[in-house]
Formats: structure tokens, sequence, C-alpha cells
DNA sequence: CAAGTTGGCGCATTCGTATGCATTCAGGTG
DNA sequence: CACCTGAATGCATACGAATGCGCCAACTTG
């Protein structure tokens, strides 16, 4: 007696009595199936699963309880050409060519984008890109994605260029960082940057700092940063504290650029006791380099950063930063972007931020500051 | 005399010309538009576009040179539709529900995975799903993705129903870190996790370290960490260094637990003078709590950890750890998958790992150990 | 030179759903 | 009672590309 040759018998045992009794290939269930098991027409099917205002209470519920039964899902191929939509939201990490490893910030507001996407229904593609390549041909004409997230563009002069074909493609975007709104087809979130530098710095000035450095690459190209920058400026024009052109050291965001950016500071011999760096990564690379030079945070001099990342409060000073609430970011950003895409008007986001004050700027308790270190030989 | 109302004529101008002189609408470039104009059929244009061999090298060339001319891209959904595919990849990060913050280490694998998967002509999908969530329905049945990746599966017991599953109703996936294959549908990459963990903690004996506590929490349902808490003990055991039960302290990877743990061992007064900790995080929690206890690593403690997050080399003392390649990791999750969609047999990766030793072991360099700390009152 | 072969291409159909329009029927109104 | 109204549903088609099959012409071969 021979077993029965199909081991997934069960799931589609069902599909195929609907479809007619010598039927027992397995075909996918669809939402004729559905319709004739229902004793309805496809199309109430349609609309009954669309949630639909056209179709009775009574009839939704029936025709939703047999295609839970069913387990029948909407081919989202099928719909998506028919309803030419497609229910994505596509996220791209602008990389640079230089820097491959990508800050671990993002991953927060990559979560909480897929989190909220999800519960609006929406899929989200990731793709990590060159800037050479033609956003909206891959986009648009495609049908890959109804609109596009864009993260980590730092360098606005080399976009822009495709920040306006994409905006004339009428393709809806959403930029984190980077002011660039066209209404009704992209809009832009970012946090208090200025704003919260300044507070920063003040901070510093209070706990008596007067000789500053800025560890940060700012130009037109870079706004994050150099909207940080400007509040670090102001915050010493205010308390009329004088600093010098060359305490200024540009780097990107990463711990190598942080670490070379001290070294060269240090190789020449001016006096600093506070640095603010335009970032966590550059933070911690500056903390090494001072290390390495014999130099004690936040003894010797304080080190502020900017991100709080994670690790930001288990470094041993823990390090004095300022927090984005990525997890709203995330969420901003797959909302004003569903709003565009359904043709809304939405308004830009500029975060409110904490500043978050530990050991490395030399304010925290002592507890945390390591009372010990390897001075034996 | 008006202004031309459309700003988008550019583009579409191209577009209308192919339909007939009085339609200006702003009608989609379709593989009939391209047809029309290379003087062939639409199934010679979908058959050129694809690199069928069924059309002369002459006339490819043709129709992909008017394709590009006119920027067409094949609309996916109907491609999808038709062929019955998705050529789509989704990546699950399986999330616990207590664990928020996820392991930075996971964004390189995402950033290998979607440059991989993108040189393939594949779209990544990327979901952070709580367990609960049936999978099978949401991917397959709706021709969501082809095939899955799946990140971040820590508690195999959990997950073990939902994998057998899911390969029951043949969707094919890979997995990060745990072995579980079925032969045709799924298959895994994971790293030497016990190999290296046996040589990591073989060096620290070798730099005379005799009292060990290890730090991770093992059990069936997290396999990496327990491959590694086999190698530690492999390598003790083969040194005849003994080891009690209660310093190997639980920990899931996060640096909250892993100074947690570290505050409950010292509570013991257990002496010990080597932490293996199975994961980067970990260690770094740990070093924060023995640091707030005034030990100070390496001098009084030895730490090591597991991963190699880019910030490993920037901690002072440097971390000394174990690296994954995850570039090469993301590649091969991918490559793996593509062969299982496409029907071949694929082998399991187990990758080869590096030793990177630097100075929370004790052995590195002086250099880049801190000479001062923060003594001052 | 006739018959067979093959490369290159077109025709027609198909994938599964969404939606404009037609249809039906129940209830209300003058 | 004839007529209208509106809610609920069915019918038919379209979305745009992929593909089985058939056709034709250009070869090859005995």
């Amino acid at each position: 007696m021979p077993r029965p040759l199909c081991i997934l018998a069960g799931r589609w045992a069902q599909t195929g009595a609907t479809r007619g009794p010598s039927r027992m290939k397995t075909t996918k269930t669809t939402s004729l199936d559905i319709a004739a098991i229902a004793g309805v027409s496809q199309s109430t099917v349609s609309r009954a699963l669309r949630n639909s205002p056209e179709v009775s209470e009574e009839t939704r519920r029936h025709i939703q309880r047999i295609a839970e039964e069913m387990h029948y899902t909407v081919d989202r191929n099928a719909s998506r050409l028919r309803a030419q939509t497609t229910n994505t939201l596509a996220l791209l990490f602008c990389e640079d060519e230089v820097e491959s490893h990508i800050n671990p910030f993002f991953l927060s507001i990559l979560s909480s984008a897929a989190h909220t996407a999800a519960s609006r229904g929406y899929d989200l593609l990731v793709t990590f890109q060159q800037l050479s390549e033609n956003w909206v041909e891959d986009f648009q004409d495609a049908h890959r994605a109804d609109g596009l997230i864009l993260l980590g563009i730092r360098d606005r002069t080399s976009y822009d260029a495709q920040l306006i074909e994409l905006a004339e493609s009428g393709t809806p975007f959403v930029i984190w960082g980077l002011e660039h709104q066209v209404p009704g087809v992209s809009s832009y979130v970012t946090c208090r940057n200025q704003e919260s530098a300044k507070v920063l710095t003040t901070h510093l000035i209070d706990l008596g700092h007067r000789h500053f450095a800025f560890i940060g690459r700012t130009s037109t190209a870079n706004p994050e940063f150099t909207h940080r920058y400007q509040g670090y400026m102001e915050a010493l024009a205010h308390r009329r504290i004088h600093t010098d052109a060359d305490l200024h050291i540009p780097a990107n965001s990463s711990e190598a650029e942080g670490y070379e950016a001290v070294e060269s500071l240090l190789s020449t011999g001016r006096t600093v006791d506070a640095m603010v760096c335009a970032s966590d990564l550059i933070a911690i690379g500056a903390i090494a380099a001072l290390n390495d030079r014999g130099l004690a945070v936040p003894a010797d001099i304080a080190v502020v950063g900017y991100d709080d990342l994670p690790i930001a409060q288990y470094m041993r000073p823990a390090l004095t930063t300022v927090r984005q609430d990525t997890e709203l970011a995330g969420q901003r950003l797959v909302e004003q972007l569903i709003g565009l895409i359904a043709g809304h008007d939405v308004q830009p986001d500029e975060l409110p931020v904490n500043l978050m004050i530990r050991q490395s700027c030399g304010a925290g308790g002592t507890r945390h500051v390591a009372r010990r270190s390897a001075d034996r030989r």
C-alpha cells in the first residue's frame, strides 16, 4: 500500500478541493477559489478583503473568515500590477565611496522605520547605493517603490542635481538630516542640531573650559555637522570665548578620522581643554588618540560627542553626548513619506534632542570613572 | 502666450510621441512602445531585454539601445506576476521581545547582503519581526519574496516549529548562526565558533591566566554562544585548568547584561583574572562594570570579546576579540539563498575567523594602553 | 533539387487582482 | 401602483510582461 506522495497535502488539499474533484495538483489559492466557496463573485472577494465600504458587513465577515481558513493571501504582484502601486518604500543608504562602515546610529532608524512601515502595510526595500546610480528609473519607472527614504546624504552638492531630478519626476521622497523640501513631493526630518550643540557647548563653558576645539568636517556638503558647528560657535561667541580657525579640524564620521584629527591637532602643540566632536564615532576615535598620547579624559581634557550610540553610556569615561530620538525619526520619515504618496502636504520635522550628561565632559558623578589604570610595568 | 503646463514634459514627451500624435498624456512607457519603435513585436522586446538566446545579437543590441534611450525599465510587478516570481529576498531580523537594541554587527551583514543581492538582480526586503507572526503566508503565499534570510535567531527551541513549517512549505531560507539544514530548502552560514573560542582561550592561558570566567548565556536556545562556550571549556580541559560552574554567568548580547553579569560575579567574591565574553557588547559592559569597581583591564583582569565590532579597536584598552568576516557572511547568505531558489543543492558555510589580539587580554603593545587616569579629586 | 533542420521572430494567451459600469432588488415616495 | 433611490453585487476588462506554439526563411544535406 503506497504512502501518500505529497507531504504538503495538509496545506494544499484545501486548495485542490475548490478546483474540482480530479485536480490534485498544487495550484495556488486565488480569489476565485475564495469566491466559489463563499458563493460570491471574485469582485466581491476583492472588495471585501480590501475593506471596501461597498460590501455589506455580513458578506465581508463571511469572506474574511473563509480567506483566513484557507490561508489565502492576496498576491501582491497581481494586486500591484492592477492597482499600479507597490505598497513598498525604498530606504537608500547613500554610501560614500571612501567610507565603507556605516554609523550604527542608522540601524536604529532603520529598525524603527521598518516597524512603522510594516504597521502601515508597506514593505520596506533596503539598498546601499553609490551616488552614481540613477534612482529615478530604478525605483519609480520600474515600480519598485512608491517613495524613497534617503539616509546618510552628507554631501549635498554632489547630490543636488539628482535630488532635483528626483523631485521633478514626481517621486515622493524624504531625507534625513538635510533640509530639502519640494511641497507635495519631498520633505525631511532632522533634529535641532544647532540649538543642541549650543547648549552642549555652553555646558562645557559653565564647567570652566576655555580652550575649545571642534572636530568634524563642515561644509555646505555636510549640513548636520555644519549646524552643530554653528551652534558651537554661537555658544562661544555669546560667552566671548575666542577660538582659532586651526582649532577646527575636519573629520568625517568615523573613529579613524576622529583619531587622525586629534593626532594632527596635538601635533600643533595648541592648548585645548575641551573638544566638541560632531559625532560619537569621532569622539571615540578622539578619546583613543588622547589616551594614546597620555592624556586622560576628562581630567586633562573634556570630550563630548553627538548621537548617543548605545555604547556611549558604557564607555569609561561614559560619553557626554546628545541623544537623537531615532525611534521617532524612523517613524516620522515613514509617516511623512506615506503622506506624500497619498498626495498630502506634509510638514518637515525638527525633532527635539536630549543632552546626555555623563563623565567625559567632567561633570558626571565620580562613580563611573575608572580610578585605577594600567601603570604597572 | 501660455506657458506649458507640465513641468515634467521633458521626461514624458518621449513617451507621448510613441503612442500617437495626439496623446500627450503622461502614459507610462511599456514594452509595446519599445516594440513599435524598434519595429519588432512585444515578445521580442521582452526576450531581448531578458537576454534570451532566441533573439539575434543584432536585434538585441538594437532593442536595448532604444530601451536605454527611452529610459524604459521593465515593470517589476507585471514581470513578477507573469513569471510567478518576485526577484526579492526578505531579510528578517528576529527580534526578541525583551531586547530592543540590535547588535551593530548585523548592520555589516545587512550591508553586504544588500550589495550582493543587488548585484544579482534581487531586491532586498527588510523586516524586524517578532516570532509570533506567521512567515509562510506573509512571504510565500503573498509572493512577497522568493526566499528568506533569518538573522538573530537565538532561541532555537521557540523557533523550531516555525522553521519546520517554513521548510515544509517549500520556502527557501538560510539562517545565520544556527545549524539548520533541509537539503534543497534551507541552509545556514556560521563561523567557527568553537574552534576560535578555543584558540582565544588558549591564548589567555598562554599569557599566564588561570582563573577564568565565561559571560554569555548558553543553552540549546543559543547555539553560537554555546559553541563558544564549548571551545572555551575545551581549551581549559586541555590544559587541565579547573573552573567552577558559578564562574559561568549567563548574559544575552548587550552591554547592559554584560555589566550586570560582572556585577553579580564580583559580588560572589570569587577570584578571576580572565573573562571570556560571548560577544563584544557583553565585553564592553563587563569592562565598564570592572572599571566601576576599581578594577583595571588588563592589569587586574583580562577581558576578551567576540565579533570585532568597529569600536573594538578604538576602545582603550583596545579589545581583543574574534573577527567574523561579515562581508563574506552577507555574501554567502545571499548566494546560498539564490542557489536554493534556483533549486540547486547548496553547502552550508562555516566561515573562518581571525583572532584580533589587542590590549584587553594583556598581550598587546603598551602604546595603546592608557597610562594615566582620572585620579584627581 | 527536394526534404529536413534550425534560428529568429510574431501571435495569442496567461498570470491574479482591481475597478468602471451594469444589474438587481428592497424600500420609500407621490 | 408606478417610479425613483441607493445599497449590494456581478460582469467584463485592463494592468504589462513572459512564454508556448506556430510560422517563415535561410541553410544544410544526401
